[in-house]
RNA sequence: GCCGGCGUAGCUCAGUGGUAGAGCAGCCGAUUCGUAAUCGGCAGGCCAUCGGUUCAAAUCCGAUCGCCGGCUCCA
């Protein structure tokens, strides 16, 4: 047996070392400032705690918290430190799962009595105690058997369920901080001193495993980092993100609002939201006929029938409203506008010369989500989609699938998006019963998806296994102005509803063939798309879609008239241009008109009058100085001809 | 749908069993002003809705509707 064991450093160099060195102590030799940074180590490849000693060669490396899986250990951890101050506050509580999360961590408990604001602050007190304390990360491994009387023994029956299902082999691996043990597979950071700065963020309810039906446990969020800076600036993160929701801004720039008389989950759009979405529309519609669509329209409510051979009525009923009985027959709420389009493809015979027919609507759907899960723009119950089906040939698919993702990319770009993802759902090979179509189609179509993707040069991964039974697809998502992703346009194969309604087109063989139909939306909901919009701009929208270009401010009553001439002039030559001719202040009216986000204000005096000029005041740069009425109207225009980003 | 929090004037919020309050917004008046809030006055509420407890309910209890944070769901 060796006594001493090579270990290779990152930078390529050797240390001899004693068997059973941690990665800690070889460390502080190392680099002090490290040690005091690394949260875990990286032995071959496996994540180890830094305190496990090293029982053979290995290559080694060191994580800090700016590596994902260390921050990730690290929150792990600070899950851990949570799980214990709750324990010595509350005995008598049952625990579930804590693992870190995207944004911080969580830990799962089961009591009787809810968790009150109060007691979060008295956990965080105990967290900082038990921090302060510097208590150890100690693992522990103990026999299966022994590990599950333990449990039994502290009634700690969900954790038993966890050894149950999840304990590998005999010896099961815990980690005991101070009083607190817990199953626990780790790594962990070596002592609980490191989590610097903390914060708990809500306490929510969570079935236990997320099963519906199982007993609710109270889930306590947080998040950490391994300095208070980190921790202010996540916090203003979150600020800022409050600032940007569309829920406050909406009724703050009088764009929508809901009504509790009309019901939860839908929509009034009124007038300022009316026109940025009508905007919107004018843009797609166009691009629409540009690119070889035709609009159609179909009806709001159906006979029920048709949902039956499409299949809605069996897989979607969850999601649709009741249906309406009349005296001889049942009509349905629409839920999605595939149906209609089939009927209008099939209103006549098709022939191959027909093909690609691409069906476009704005189509209004409504769906009955569940009370719970509505939110604002984002979840509602009767939205439009911009919902576009094709039929085509199988020979067309590539092509056509092109012509989505980059109809896609552009009605993305237009509104302000420059960051993409996508994702591409295949099938689970050596399953076909589990989906609708032949094996062939689902491999060109799958192909054609691929293809497309790297030829645009869109990064996406592939999701195996993760297609609907009814076909392939492809998500696009975006990030937005401050790192979000959302997921927006959809391109995705429908190898069932062609079968369903059995379409058909005559080939050039003069036969019937089966036409393949591409389901594909760009922004999803005009509602939800426009919500994220709201966000991203933070209310600000860029000129061309501004509801209110730009207001112009006399000075006082002597200049009104003037002020109003200037207002006049602009209006006539297409603009949206507001007079504010109250009794107020300069600075007050400024202040609304940068509370109101509106790009332009033009501030019209004496001076100005005189001189036929307008001071321009840019809501993002300020005070702009006086110039030509004509200059400022070229410049208006340049920045709506060019759909400019910014004001 | 589930767990928890919440619902008072157009908005933001005080008011914990005994005569509904403030600021902003609105209206009226004064002021005529140079780049983020001028001053004064007036008006505005079935305290979400329905039911219960009580001599008495915005306040306590129940149901319903809606909102918020999550869970679940998201063809």
């Amino acid at each position: 047996m060796a006594e001493t064991i090579k270990v290779t450093l990152p930078e390529g160099q050797v240390e001899r070392v004693p068997r059973g060195t941690t990665p800690l102590e070889l460390l502080r030799r190392q680099n002090q400032r490290l040690a005091e940074q690394a949260v875990v180590a990286m032995s071959n490849g496996d994540l180890v705690d830094l305190t496990e000693p090293l029982l053979r060669d290995t290559a080694l490396r060191f994580l800090t918290t700016d590596d994902p899986e260390g921050m990730f250990v690290f929150r792990h951890s600070s899950a851990h430190l949570l799980a214990a101050a709750v324990l010595e506050l509350f005995p008598e509580v049952k625990l579930g799962v804590g693992p870190p999360t995207d944004n911080g961590f969580f830990y799962e408990f089961y009591r009787e009595q809810p968790f009150t604001p109060e007691d979060l602050a008295r956990i965080e007190r105990k967290m900082a105690e038990l921090r302060d304390a510097d208590v150890p990360n100690e693992r522990r491994w103990l026999p299966r058997a022994e590990a599950m009387k333990l449990y039994e023994q502290q009634g700690q029956k969900f954790k038993c369920e966890l050894v149950e299902e999840k304990a590998e082999g005999d010896q099961v691996s815990f980690y005991v901080t101070g009083k607190f043990i817990d199953f626990c597979r780790g790594p962990h950071i070596p002592s609980t001193g490191r989590i610097k700065a903390f914060k708990l963020l809500s306490v929510s309810g969570a079935y236990w495993k997320g099963v519906e039906g199982n007993p609710q446990m109270q889930r306590i969020y947080g998040t950490s980092f391994p300095s208070q800076a980190e921790l202010d600036d996540f916090l203003h993160r979150l600020e800022e993100a409050r600032r940007r929701d569309h829920r406050r801004l909406g009724p703050e720039l009088d764009l929508f609002s809901f009504q509790d008389e009309a019901g939860a989950g839908l929509v009034f759009w009124h007038p300022k939201g009316g026109l940025v979405r009508t905007l919107m529309e004018d843009w797609l519609r166009a691009e629409y006929l540009r690119r070889g669509y035709q609009m159609v329209y179909t009806p709001h409510v159906m006979r029920i029938d048709l949902w039956k051979t499409s299949g809605h009525l069996d897989y979607y009923r969850q999601n649709m409203f009741p249906p309406m009985e009349e005296e001889h027959l049942t009509y349905q709420l629409k839920p999605m506008n595939c149906p209609g389009h089939i009927l209008i493809y099939q209103s006549r015979l098709r022939s191959y010369r027909d093909l690609p027919l691409r069906l476009a609507e704005l189509g209004t759907v409504y769906r009955y989500e569940r009370g719970g899960v509505l939110h604002g723009l984002l979840r509602v119950r009767g939205f439009t989609v911009d919902d576009a089906h094709i039929f085509c040939t199988p020979e067309q698919v590539g092509e056509e699938i092109r012509l989505c993702v980059e109809f896609a990319l552009d009605a993305l770009r237009t509104f302000g998006f420059e960051r993409f993802e996508a994702e591409l759902s295949a099938y689970e090979p050596g399953h076909p019963e589990a989906y609708a179509g032949r094996v062939e189609d689902w491999e060109r179509a799958e192909g054609a998806l691929q293809r497309t993707l790297e030829q645009i040069g869109l990064p996406f991964k592939r999701m195996e296994g993760e297609a609907v039974f009814y076909g392939p697809k492809i998500d696009v998502k975006l990030i937005d102005a401050i790192g979000r992703p959302w997921q927006l346009s959809t391109i995705q194969f429908d190898f069932n509803l062609p079968e369903r309604f059995d379409l058909s087109y005559i080939a050039a063989d003069g036969a019937p063939h089966r036409p393949v139909m591409v389901h594909r939306a760009l922004w999803g909901s005009v509602e939800r798309f426009f919500g994220i919009l709201i966000e991203h701009y933070a209310g600000a929208f860029p000129v061309w879609l501004a509801p209110v270009q730009a207001v112009v401010l006399p000075i006082s009553e002597k200049n009104a008239a003037y002020a109003g001439q200037v207002a006049e002039r602009l209006r006539s030559a297409g603009f949206r241009v507001e007079l504010d001719a109250r009794n107020e202040k300069l600075q007050a009216k400024i202040r609304d008109a940068q509370l109101q986000k509106i790009p332009f204000m033009l501030v019209c005096g004496k001076k100005e009058e005189e001189a036929g000029t307008v001071s321009v005041r840019s809501r993002a740069k300020g005070d702009l100085g006086p110039r030509p009425l004509g200059d400022f109207e070229g410049e208006l225009r340049r920045l709506v001809e060019t759909r400019a980003a910014d004001a």
